[in-house]
RNA sequence: UCCUCAGUAGCUCAAUGGCAGAGCAUUCGGCUGUUAACCGAAGGGUUGUAGGUUCGAGUCCUACCUGAGGAGCCA
C-alpha cells in the first residue's frame, strides 16, 4: 500500500491507509494503546486495541519508545470528542528501528543540552513551526522580487578583501600562499549586476566574524540584498516597506497553525500595514535624549554617535510597526553611503527597527555614484585602492544613482515568530563557541 | 574583550557548613479513552576541574574550564 501523509488524513477517512514515521509519544494501558505519530508532514494519535490487532502488532505497540520508526496500517475517523481531528484505528504496526534512550525526554530541558542535541531537537512540534515560517519567509522574498522585476544575481562567498573595512571577517587559505575572505555582504558587486540587469537581488549565507554574545548574533547567517539601479532613499524605503508587509501578510495567510503553536500574538502582525513612520535620526535622537531628561531611559544617548541596543529598543517601542530611521551621521556609516545634498555630514542611509524590541532587521540605503568621492572615502577609510579598482569601474563607466539594503532573515524569523532568541531560526546555527552540530 | 549569573543522577531541579534527594527518562508489574496519562517497584552519583579554610564543604575562599544573559559590533 502506498504512504498516506498525515497532512492529507482527512481525504482518507474510513478507508485503510499506511504511515510511515516516528513514535512521537505514547500512552497506553493494559489492552489499549494511544501512539502519538509524526511524519513530518503532521502528528495524528493512533488508537490500538489489543482485542483488535495480531499478537505481533500488540507486542510491537508494547515495546515501541520514544522515537523508533515505525510503519502503521490502520483506518483514520473522526475523534469522538474532538469534531475535525483524525485519529488511526491501528489494523498492524511494525517496527522499523527501536530507538533507544531517546535524549530528548517530554520534559523541559536547558538550552545547551538541546543545541548540543540540535539533530535531535529538530524534530520537535516548536522547531517545526518557527523552521516551518522560516520557509514561508523565504518563499515570499523570493516572490516578491522575482514578481517585480528583480532578477536573482547571487554574489561569491570567497571575496578577496573587506567588503565595507569595518566588520571582523573570517580568513581562509585560498590555494598557495593567497588569502581569502567570508562575505560579510553581497553589497559591492550587487552594485555591478544592478548597473547589468537595472533590479537584481543577491541571497546567500553571509559571515561575520565578531566575538559577539547576543540573542540576535550569528557568524553564520541569511541575508538577502536588493539593488535598484537609478533608485534614491525614499524609493529604497518604499521597496522597504512593502517588503516587509508582503513578507508578514504571506505568513498570516499560510501559518496561522504555526503560530499558534508559537504562542504568536497575531495582532501585532496584523498591524504591519505600510506604510511605515519614518523618522529622521536627527528627531530620534532628540526623542532619545528627551526620554533620558524623562527619566524613561537609563542611558544618555550622544548626539553623533550609532545607536545602541537599548535606543533601538526605546525608539521601535514608541510604534506599532517597524520604523525607518533614515539620514545619519555619515562619520558612523559605511564608506560607500551617498551625502545628504541638504547636509553632506548626513548620509542617505536608512535602518528599518523592528517593533517589540526585535531591532535592527534591515540596513540599506543610497550609495555614492560619484568617483571623486570614492576616492576621497576609501582614501579617508584608510582602505587599498587597489582592492576597489573594479568597483570604481561602475563610476567610470555610467555610473547613475542607484539604492539597496540587505535584510537578515533570521532576525526576521525571531520577530515574527515572538520568539527570544535567533539560534532557534536556523536549522544549525553557527555562534560563537558552537560549530556542532 | 569586558560585566553579571550558573555548573549536583541521562534530563530538569532541591538539599541552614552536619546521612546525596524528587520528578521525568530507562527496566519490571498494574490499568479499555489517554493526551507533558496515571498507580506501584527497581537500577542510576568522583556534586565542572585543581587547590585552600574547617572537627566536617554540594554549600565558604582562590584559580581555571564550560555554558547562559548583557555590553561593544552588527542584519
Amino acid at each position: 500500500m502506498t504512504q498516506t501523509y498525515i497532512s492529507d488524513i482527512a481525504k482518507s477517512a474510513g478507508q485503510p491507509v499506511t504511515i510511515k514515521g516516528w513514535l512521537y509519544n505514547k500512552r497506553s494501558s493494559g489492552k489499549l494503546a494511544f501512539l502519538e505519530v509524526r511524519d513530518g508532514t503532521g502528528i495524528i494519535q493512533a488508537v490500538a486495541s489489543k482485542k483488535d490487532v495480531s499478537e505481533q502488532t500488540w507486542e510491537n505497540c508494547e515495546k515501541a519508545t520514544q522515537e523508533s520508526s515505525i510503519i502503521l496500517v490502520g483506518v483514520p475517523r473522526e475523534h469522538p470528542k474532538k469534531p475535525g481531528v483524525f485519529e488511526l484505528d491501528v489494523n498492524a504496526l511494525d517496527i522499523v528501528q527501536l530507538a533507544h534512550d531517546y535524549p530528548i525526554t517530554p520534559k523541559e530541558h536547558g538550552v545547551e543540552f538541546l543545541m548540543d542535541h540540535r539533530h535531535l531537537w529538530l524534530r520537535s512540534k516548536r522547531q517545526h513551526a518557527i523552521l516551518r515560517v522560516r520557509h514561508t519567509i523565504i518563499k515570499a522574498v523570493r516572490d516578491f522580487f522575482d514578481n517585480n522585476g528583480f532578477t536573482l544575481a547571487d554574489t561569491p562567498i570567497f571575496t578577496p578583501a573587506a567588503c565595507e573595512g569595518t566588520s571582523t571577517l573570517f580568513e581562509v587559505n585560498y590555494f598557495d600562499d593567497e588569502k581569502a575572505y567570508l562575505t560579510q555582504s553581497g553589497q559591492l558587486y550587487n552594485e555591478a549586476t544592478a548597473a547589468a540587469f537595472g533590479k537584481t537581488y543577491c541571497f546567500g549565507p553571509t559571515f561575520r566574524a565578531e566575538k559577539s554574545k547576543t540573542r540576535r548574533h550569528l557568524t553564520e547567517f541569511w541575508m538577502v540584498e536588493p539593488e535598484v539601479a537609478y533608485a534614491h532613499l525614499d524609493d529604497v524605503m518604499t521597496l522597504a516597506e512593502n517588503f516587509i508587509g508582503y513578507i508578514v501578510a504571506r505568513v498570516l495567510e499560510t501559518r496561522q497553525d504555526e503560530l499558534a503553536i508559537l504562542e504568536r500574538d497575531v495582532s501585532k502582525l496584523e498591524a504591519i500595514v505600510p506604510p511605515f513612520p519614518r523618522l529622521q535620526y536627527d528627531d530620534a535622537a532628540k526623542m532619545l535624549q528627551q526620554a533620558f531628561a524623562e527619566g524613561k531611559v537609563e542611558h544618555q544617548f550622544e548626539y553623533g554617535g550609532d545607536f545602541g541596543a537599548p535606543d533601538e529598543t526605546y525608539l521601535s517601542s514608541q510604534y506599532d510597526k517597524p520604523v525607518m530611521v533614515h539620514r545619519y551621521p555619515a562619520a558612523v556609516k559605511a564608506f560607500y553611503m551617498e551625502p545628504d545634498p541638504e547636509n553632506p555630514n548626513l548620509a542617505l542611509c536608512v535602518d528599518v527597527l523592528a517593533p517589540e524590541g526585535y531591532g535592527e532587521i534591515i540596513g540599506g540605503g543610497e550609495r555614492a555614484s560619484s568617483l571623486d568621492l570614492l576616492l576621497q572615502r576609501i582614501h579617508e577609510h584608510n582602505l587599498p585602492p587597489e582592492a576597489f579598482d573594479w568597483y570604481l569601474d561602475l563610476r567610470k563607466y555610467g555610473s547613475v544613482p542607484h539604492a539597496g539594503f540587505g535584510m537578515g532573515i533570521e532576525r526576521c524569523v525571531t520577530w515574527l515568530c515572538g520568539i527570544e532568541h535567533v539560534r532557534e531560526t536556523i536549522p544549525f546555527a553557527r555562534m560563537l563557541y558552537r560549530l556542532k552540530p
